[in-house]
RNA sequence: GGAGGGAUGGCAGAGCGGACAAAUGCGCGGCUCUUGAAAAGCCGUGGGGCUCCGGUCCCCGUGGGUUCGAAUCCCACUCCCUCCGCCA
């Protein structure tokens, strides 16, 4: 959520940066005017209240000297006016909830540096890199071998049945089998060892409360994205950023303490609303999937280098990978909601001719922090303030499954994996037709 | 799921209807003393909203209620602890 503070003393900034992502301006002045009106009708009801308290003190007082008469009188008073404070109370109460509401659907403001823009097309490649080619050289094609979507090579080596999922569960949820669950399986352990150096590795529940979708902002306003359970009135967790924000809600971290950098696996649920029959084949679009994420709460002045270290950990991953890949930055109009400035990662799948985003490495400013509630002292000893939040997919497996597969498919139809998986798939690894 | 106990500041822990943002101790910060340290002593030490910067209001797990007045009384809920039941 943005500082209500910001759209109250300069509320042209805040339309000029939200304007860069297409929220109205008359949206921003629908802000400003609810919390003039929240400020006025709370103003009379505390001068009020301090009224009924001074009033109850007299009350006391005349008691104490025996005045019974004149402590009647105000006993009386202070009730009159008691009645008076409690109206004017709930109607602050509904003007918050008003302000809260209006807050919590604006969207963050982009960071200064985020490439204008209105959609995906317009969003900016930094840079590509094809393994054994980032000196410049042409980028090789694929071979016509490296040229059959997963789902082909899933189903013919009996590593993906996706038709056994659809009857578990319905369209879009993979079921991996033999070789094909062991990779996805020696992939995080792969990922979660090479962030063991700076980042402690957590294992978060998978369902959460109302409060904590919405401190990162998949609610209110995106609850059709995720599955919802009912009877207990939990939320399936689209991503693993869910519980990591949470993680310290309503504290104030030490300076010191900073950044707290933290990785996770876990499953992510998406309902994915709209989307079914569009790029939806095989692994390309999933309800249920596993991803291992890096996240971290830091000072602002450590965002730069966190933000950088997160991008460069997943592209590292990548070439390990040895996984030709581009990183793009989102233009204004693309980012999500909470964000400020995104860096997506997109894998080229061979086999499916298009560019496969498998990592989302995003700066949230302190927008999350803000409805999260989570602070920090400053070592100096300053007022507190909220810390800025930070994460990225480190990276998410049914694509990155989609493209091994594919890039790593031969000739004669098995699959060569990269060695960097030897410690958990043996060494050469490689899936051969059963 | 059932029975009982509990939730107060960084921590421990008093307060159980009237001047309480809250005793006391510990911790932490500053100062005095000291060659230095320790000990001792003194002083300070929660968060937040609004503000005409004079103030003022809110926060004692959360939400309601009673009262002129609630940390304190009542109700509901949440979480923690002990025991029973169930269970991977």
């Amino acid at each position: 959520m943005i500082d209500v503070r910001l759209v109250r003393d300069d509320p042209d900034r805040v339309k000029a940066a939200l304007g860069r992502r297409g929220f109205p301006a008359a949206d921003v002045d629908a802000i400003a005017s609810a919390d003039r009106e929240h400020r006025a009708v709370l103003a009379r009801q505390e001068s009020l209240r301090a009224r009924v308290k001074s009033l109850s003190r007299e009350v006391g007082e005349a008691r104490r000297t025996g005045d019974a008469e004149a402590a009647g009188a105000l006993a009386d008073e202070s009730r009159r006016v008691g009645e008076e404070e409690k109206a004017a109370a709930r109607e602050a109460d509904r003007l918050a909830a008003d302000l809260r509401t209006l807050l919590l659907l604006t969207p963050n403001l982009p960071a200064d540096d985020a490439p204008d823009g209105t959609g995906a097309e317009d969003n900016v490649v930094l840079r590509r890199w094809w393994p054994g080619h980032d000196d410049g050289t042409p980028e090789p094609a694929a071979e016509d071998h490296q040229r059959v979507p997963h789902w082909d090579v899933g189903s013919s080596l009996g590593i993906l049945d996706m038709a056994a999922g659809a009857r578990l569960s319905g369209s879009m949820f993979p079921l991996y089998r033999g070789d094909g669950s062991r990779l996805v399986r020696a992939l995080t352990s792969f990922a979660l060892s090479r962030h063991a150096d700076a980042y402690e590795e957590i294992r978060p529940p998978t369902l959460v409360l109302t409060e904590t979708m919405t401190s990162t902002g998949h609610l209110p306003k995106f609850a059709d994205e995720a599955y919802h359970v009912e009877r207990d009135d939990l939320w399936a967790i689209p991503t693993a950023e869910v519980p990591l924000t949470s993680m310290h809600r309503g504290e104030i971290l030490d300076e010191g303490d900073l950044p707290v950098r933290l990785t996770a696996v876990s499953q992510c649920f998406r309902r994915e609303a709209g989307a079914a029959g569009r790029d939806t084949r095989g692994l390309l679009r999933v309800h249920e999937f596993e991803k291992v994420e890096l996240f971290a709460y830091a000072t602002p002045p450590q965002v730069a280098a966190v933000h950088a270290d997160i991008l460069s950990r997943a592209e590292g991953l990548l070439r390990e990978l040895g996984l030709p890949y581009r990183v793009v930055d989102l233009c204004t109009g693309d980012l999500s909601t909470s964000s400020a400035r995104t860096f997506d990662l997109e894998v080229y799948s061979p086999g499916s001719d298009r560019w496969l985003e498998v990592s989302s490495v995003s700066w949230f400013g302190d927008y999350q922090a803000r409805r999260a509630n989570v602070r920090y002292r400053p070592a100096d000893g300053g007022a507190t303030a909220f810390v800025h939040t930070l994460n990225g997919s480190a990276l998410a497996w049914p694509r990155i499954w989609a493209a091994l597969v594919e890039w790593g498919r031969q000739a004669d139809g098995a699959v060569r994996l990269p060695d960097v998986l030897a410690p958990w798939l043996g060494p050469e690894p490689s899936i051969r037709p059963r």
